[in-house]
DNA sequence: TATATTAGTGTCGATTCTACACTATTGCGG
DNA sequence: CCGCAATAGTGTAGAATCGACACTAATATA
């Protein structure tokens, strides 16, 4: 009933965040070009933990949403070995990561639109694929484009990211009606002036690091 | 970046149907009390192929619509070895089965409602229970509900299905209207004559083994 | 032939969704 | 300081969808 054989389980991470109005993942160098952040499960440890783990040592990003997306064992498994992967996904606030990955110490890093990846990770069944599918329909569903935010935001820039992610244009008005419905945001009593326009009122989640599920 | 350690990969499967007007798991007998059907991944096999595999040796059931369910780490694992399992759900149409699970030659076998499990298959985060968990969500955007009938059958006990997995009772008029939308099922211009009274018409999957996501 | 039992069918009000346009407030430049 | 450019913010009405609801139809059996 027991037993163990020689393995190759690696834990695999699309990092996502929106950047200059496009959704991108992080990427790290590796000799033959750009990989996602990843490794192997250390013994004890937990899928979730070496999830984090490998993605706060190789790119220096803390405080993710992270969800697991699926487990891929591919045919082409080295002979001998199987060649098993744990795919997730992390999203990461405007505010939780510098505009240009800075490589302290660390590798080389690039943010990648998730439309215009590297050969390597262009998969229309790939991890990044899959996790822009999955957080796509959980627009419509959760809470989860809060995950996406700074602390502070507007109205505008929230809607901005559910049309980023979903690739469909969305109506002011109807966007807003149906946010505040959800009651899941509320209002910071202070403004964003930015502009020679209008300040926009700055909200913040409600329930912050928190995922919840509509209707 | 690669390399291998010892590693205890299972596969489990969780097979469930309709049986007696509920949802149940079919389980198998180990020493100690009951388990899913499931196991190791051979060298050189993929997780669905496996999952597949495992389900038909240990109850002789094919034909199942299989799909992966979550990958789980359990903290608690064995000293110096990790314990990674996969689990998997299978959907068996109640054609696809015997009405009492015959051990031909394999161990014993028992469907246990999924509501009344064994001691040590009982847990709300636990396979079974996330299984059903899944199903009941996918039943509302897909016509995964098909995958629980047998090849012909009428619209009452598609309704039946729907709310024995909900848990929900549905009006009538409503459920027909709804599902007849959907263009996923077809006549098939005979009629079931069971027991003293109006026989019901019989239906069919216009894509049978297919799920189709709805809207 | 009466009875019991399940199959099958439509409407209406309530709710939700969708399309749509103008006023408000600021910064900047002339 | 005044006008302009730019974004913020707000309500309504028609369409579509949802949900409640009750009777007739067809068969087996006693």
């Amino acid at each position: 009933m027991t037993g163990s054989i020689a393995l190759n389980l690696r834990i695999e991470v699309a990092p996502l965040a929106i950047r200059a109005e496009r959704l991108e993942a992080l990427l790290v160098r590796e000799p033959t070009g750009w990989r996602l952040p990843g490794g192997l499960l250390e013994t004890g440890e937990n899928l979730d933990a070496a999830a984090r783990r490998h993605l706060t040592e190789q790119t220096g990003l803390d405080e993710a949403y992270l969800e697991q997306l699926y487990t891929f064992s591919p045919s082409e498994s080295a002979a001998g070995k199987l060649a098993v992967t744990v795919a997730y996904y992390a999203l990461l606030a405007r505010d939780a990561f510098p505009d240009e990955p800075a490589a302290d110490g660390r590798g080389q890093m690039v943010w990648s639109p998730v439309a215009a990846l590297p050969d390597s990770l262009r998969d229309p069944v790939g991890i990044v694929t899959l996790a822009h599918r999955r957080l796509a329909s959980k627009l419509a569903y959760s809470t989860i484009a809060l995950q996406l935010m700074p602390e502070r935001f507007t109205l505008t820039e929230l809607q901005a990211v559910h049309e980023i992610v979903s690739g469909e244009t969305l109506d002011k008005r109807n966007f807003r009606k149906r946010i505040l419905a959800l009651d899941c945001i509320e209002a910071t009593g202070d403004a964003a002036r930015r502009g020679g326009h209008r300040p926009a009122r700055l909200y913040r989640a409600k329930r912050s690091g928190q995922v919840d599920f509509i209707k």
